[in-house]
DNA sequence: CAGGATTATATTGTGTAAGGAGGTTTTTAT
DNA sequence: ATAAAAACCTCCTTACACAATATAATCCTG
């Protein structure tokens, strides 16, 4: 009996392949928010038909990407200052708890992805290149989540994220504050393998309570 | 499997229809987790073709309430009692900052209507009647929520508590908690008329472990 | 004959295509 | 400037083709 993997692993509904192009153009900002999102034209610049480009719509407008106006269609969300408030405090209780659960569940293979993801994030830094210091400021806080063992936690805040992902290369920007991340960074680490919650917790929330005012500082000057 | 009508009240796109129609189904264990759910049954039993039911599938795919499975099409998920508590702790921490926010920001409208959710749930427990007493403590918990004014908190919390939401009846029925319920709530009121943070968001969190440790005796016992 | 493997058939999801009803927006004509 | 007309687009329906899966029928072997 011989494994047969291969294929169920390269299969993708059409739907999801078409959801994950409009996202990733979305989040980098190639469509402008507010700009209308025609099914005919997208299925026609994807090379598909109109079903998996509707279904595409439905999951993003779920996501909060876009919004749909009643028989006009659909166009990329606008996120607003307040928005974007919202979402950062919503957050910070998310990385709280995550941070929290993290002490009491992380095992020595958490231990290990914690430390070269610390490590993963300095070298990044050091490059000064931004999508790689955004990646590894991800995949750090990603290793987090994932030790707390929590699956609706992860989901949920994967889902937080992208609202905020499109506003995300702004703090990164501020070449500022990279000292600090990094040391924040190496602070909730030493913290989670000392299983002292209460530090960690603090520290997190502090982390992102900077990001905060760095990211809306940024957007409301580029308003 | 029951009837499923549809209610054609206001206008709504067709597939927004299908989807709470489907949706309400499943949270009511009209569909039973794992079973089926086929494109074409569906489409004929409500009467609508299969563009919308497929819609409405993918919004509950998102939503979690349905899985898909490649090529075999969508089944409802089973919840187990892991996703039960990773769904509640998560939840916690919600409620923690929700109370929180509401605290900082309540206003006098949102006063008058706390407390008026606040009666209106005594008077559904003395009704000793399941579907009032349900509906009474989502609408309590809903005031609170909106007068975090944070509407991302309140958008992921809905999503959030329609996981919990085919549970909810057990911790209702456990009348020996009724009296512990009508307190919690009453001092979580008081707390947040005081604008007491610190201690509604304690009450808050004992009040969520409580249900918490209901729900999931009842569900462990159930299976 | 029994039981397991194999093949055939039916079922179902997935994607394409074409088109119509009913709105909305834009253009045109008065 | 306003109202009628045209163009456009969403939303839904219908129909079909194809691939994968499940079920039933068949065959082969001990």
């Amino acid at each position: 009996m011989k494994k047969l993997s291969l294929k169920l692993d390269e299969y993708l509904p059409l739907r999801e392949v078409v959801f994950n192009a409009l996202r990733q153009a979305i989040i980098e900002g190639e469509f402008q928010p507010g700009e209308r999102l025609m099914e005919v034209t997208l299925a026609n610049k994807l090379g598909v038909s109109r079903t998996p480009v509707r279904e595409a719509i439905r999951m993003l407008e779920l996501e909060g990407l876009v919004v749909m106006i009643p028989r006009r269609g659909a166009e990329v969300a606008k996120i607003t200052v307040k928005d974007l408030k919202d979402a950062l405090e919503v957050r910070m209780a998310m990385e709280a708890l995550s941070v929290r659960l993290a002490c009491e569940r992380i095992d020595d293979k958490g231990k290990e992805e914690l430390k070269a993801a610390c490590i993963n994030f300095k070298e990044a830094i050091n490059s000064k290149l931004v999508p790689a210091i955004v990646e590894g400021d991800e995949a750090f806080h990603n290793v987090i989540y994932k030790a707390s063992k929590n699956n609706k936690l992860i989901n949920i805040t994967q889902n937080l994220r992208e609202q905020v992902y499109r506003y995300r290369v702004e703090y990164v920007k501020d070449f500022l504050y990279h000292d600090n991340l990094v040391r924040e960074h190496d602070l909730i680490t030493m913290a989670i393998l000392k299983k002292d919650a209460d530090t960690a917790e603090k520290i997190m929330k502090e982390h992102i309570y900077n990001q905060e005012q760095i990211v809306i500082k940024n957007v409301t000057n580029a308003e």
